[in-house]
RNA sequence: UGCCGGAUAGCUCAAUUGGCAGAGCGGCUGACUCUGGAUCAGCAGGUUCUAGGUUCGAGCCCUAGUCCGGCAGCCA
């Protein structure tokens, strides 16, 4: 694909690629000829959107598959009609697209191959290694013993190879209820591994498939499908995370009591990351509890939600990489993504002034009726970005944080007598100080220097601060969405007694506000992405409309004077 | 409680396979600057979970224990 091939390009070039202890395993294989190619997979359920740590596993997938020169595929784990839908089978490749992960011709379906795991279930079973189990859920729930006693062996385990061919073949064509029957594999009911105790491979559901329809009644578990899967698309390393590692003996068994090609299960730890939630589960009580908008809002960690935020693929890739793979449980602290988010767009995102919070200034001086127009830097970081002018004049709007009547120690900005520069236009000081009635300034009187046009002054003097300005009559008004945590603290599962984690719902996660843009972004499309300067990044949300533009703040700019006003008040 | 896995700086990860414990982020300090942004420089003195053992030498190996996570869906 185009640019997202980061990874590859920096392995490529010899820049140092983080390892870890997947990628040495792998090595490993390599050199001791288990395997004399990599070839993986990321393989999702179509049931739920993606998030990002469905991205770090991606990453890993898709990354390593670049770095040993291998092959990647996207394969739809489907082998359950009960909670599986194509508008997730969309979705989920929109996103790993978007991600910039290329699977090439390699899109699968796990449901593609139901003929041959049913073939290959007929195999075990002429082996005695499967049976048809007539006990109910409840049964078989009953007889499975517990964590520290064994279970008990069900009473259809020892049926003729002749009488389990019948009925598995009976299953199929839709002879019997759902629920009334199982195919079960024959290992061992007092295996200490619970999994291991005549784990089920197929069950009866009267059900119509996204893809496959009507045509079959009896659905392959994960169990018995995900290694089949593998071991048909020639996957070499089968990474998942963690929680797959007690179901790894399961995997090997049923390769190996098939004799079919046999690729490696590797496991890693999940992504757990502060002041957010990451389960399909935890999004859906947040949807349907109303406490954002969908599963695309920007504060959600799903990728539709961090696209919608104006988080860019490069920013998560970059993330990705810098938290590594390990075996134990983490807990990101979300400020390395915000880094992340911050690296990428400085380098990117056009600048813009905005103001969110107005406050109006005259320049006293300057003579009414007159406009100019003033050449600003669109990115400092890229000057082939080159300028574009900005329409400046008699009355301004500036950044009411960037005005205080009584300025506090180490404040720099504008105050009465004060004098500080706007941006790339003129130095201006504050004469004069008009309140309304309730005693809320609501303009500053100023002089401005017409010897500082551009904004450097020939006689040498300096200021301490720059903001940033807009022109009153030019200003476009927009709405400013301005997203923080979605939640207060940085395990929202820390909770009181009795409470669930919605109890820590940050109930300013999300604050509107009506600002204004200079003239050039009434038209932003939606999804452009803007550094607001001295504010943050923004982008335009989908909700925008030609001349009423909406965005979103993607990140925050690190504010260095917020901290130091904090730890004086504190 | 049985089995599986994990434990290194506040957080996330390293440590050439047994050879003087490092990095990024955060935090703090300073420099610089037409974004108090960006950038640059400095600051971590860590019982490598604990207790034993092997070894000239252990974060790496062995034993016992502690704590944390996962597993008893016909979910994945």
């Amino acid at each position: 694909m185009s640019d997202n091939t980061a990874t590859g390009a920096e392995a490529a070039a010899g820049r140092e690629v983080p390892t870890d202890f997947i990628r040495e395993a792998i090595k490993e294989d390599l050199r001791s000829g288990r395997f004399d190619r990599v070839h993986t997979r990321f393989p999702p359920e179509p049931n739920a959107y993606l998030h990002i740590g469905h991205a770090k596993a991606v990453w890993i997938d898709y990354g390593i598959a670049l770095e040993f020169g291998g092959l990647f595929n996207l394969r739809f784990d489907d082998t359950n009609p009960l909670k599986e839908e194509q508008e997730f089978v969309d979705a989920i490749i929109e996103d790993v697209r978007w991600l910039g992960a290329d699977w090439g011709d390699r899109l699968f379906f796990a449901s593609d191959y139901f003929e041959q795991m049913y073939d290959w279930a007929v195999d075990l079973i002429k082996k005695g290694k499967a049976y048809v189990c007539d006990l109910s859920a409840e049964e078989v729930s009953a007889t499975r013993g517990t964590l520290t006693e064994p279970g008990i062996e069900s009473p259809y385990r020892n049926r003729s190879v002749e009488e389990n061919l019948d009925l598995f073949a009976r299953m199929r064509a839709g002879e019997f209820a759902d629920g009334s029957r199982t195919l079960r594999a024959k290992i061992d009911m007092a295996s200490p591994n619970v999994l291991m105790r005549d784990p089920i491979m197929y069950r009866i559901l009267h059900t119509s498939h996204h893809r496959q329809g009507d045509k079959w009644c009896i659905y392959p578990t994960y169990d018995w499908a995900h290694g089949l899967e593998d071991s048909i698309e020639g996957v070499t390393h089968s990474l998942c995370s963690q929680e797959y590692e007690i179901h790894r003996p399961l995997y090997d068994w049923f390769l190996d009591e098939l004799g079919i090609y046999h690729p490696r299960q590797i496991e890693f730890a999940r992504l757990n990351m502060t002041y957010t939630v990451m389960s399909k589960r935890r999004f859906i009580e947040l949807v349907n509890g109303g406490h954002v908008s969908g599963y695309d809002d920007p504060r959600l960690p799903t990728l539709a939600g961090l696209r919608r935020r104006g988080v860019t693929p490069e920013a998560i890739r970059d993330f990705c990489q810098k938290i590594g793979v390990a075996k134990r449980d983490s807990l990101v602290d979300v400020a390395i993504f915000e880094d992340c988010v911050r690296e990428d767009l400085n380098r990117r995102a056009p600048r813009a002034m905005a103001v969110l919070d107005p406050i109006k200034v005259v320049l006293t001086n300057y003579p009414e009726g007159q406009t100019e127009e003033m050449d600003l830097v669109n990115n400092p970081e890229d000057p082939s970005t080159g300028t574009r002018r900005v329409p400046f004049g008699r009355e301004l709007y500036i950044e009411r944080e960037d005005f205080r009547e009584e300025p506090p120690p180490k404040y720099y900005r504008l105050a009465p007598g004060r004098e500080v520069r706007l941006r790339s236009a003129y130095f201006i000081r504050c004469d004069e100080v008009v309140k309304d009635a309730e005693g809320n300034v609501v303009e500053l009187r100023c002089t401005y220097d017409p010897a500082t046009r551009g904004g450097n002054a020939p006689d040498g003097r300096k200021v301490k601060a720059t903001i940033h300005w807009l022109n009153v009559p030019t200003a476009v008004p927009a709405e400013i969405r301005l997203y923080d945590h979605l939640f207060l603290k940085p395990d929202p599962d820390d909770v009181a007694p009795g409470q669930d984690f919605t109890a820590n719902l940050n109930p300013e996660s999300l604050r509107v506000v009506r600002g204004f843009v200079e003239p050039g972004l009434s038209h932003a499309p939606a999804g452009a992405r803007y550094q607001f300067e001295r504010v943050g990044y923004f982008c335009a949300d989908p909700d925008t409309e030609p001349g009423t533009p909406v965005f979103n703040r993607t990140a925050t700019l690190r504010d260095t004077w917020a901290k130091i006003e904090k730890r004086g008040a504190g």
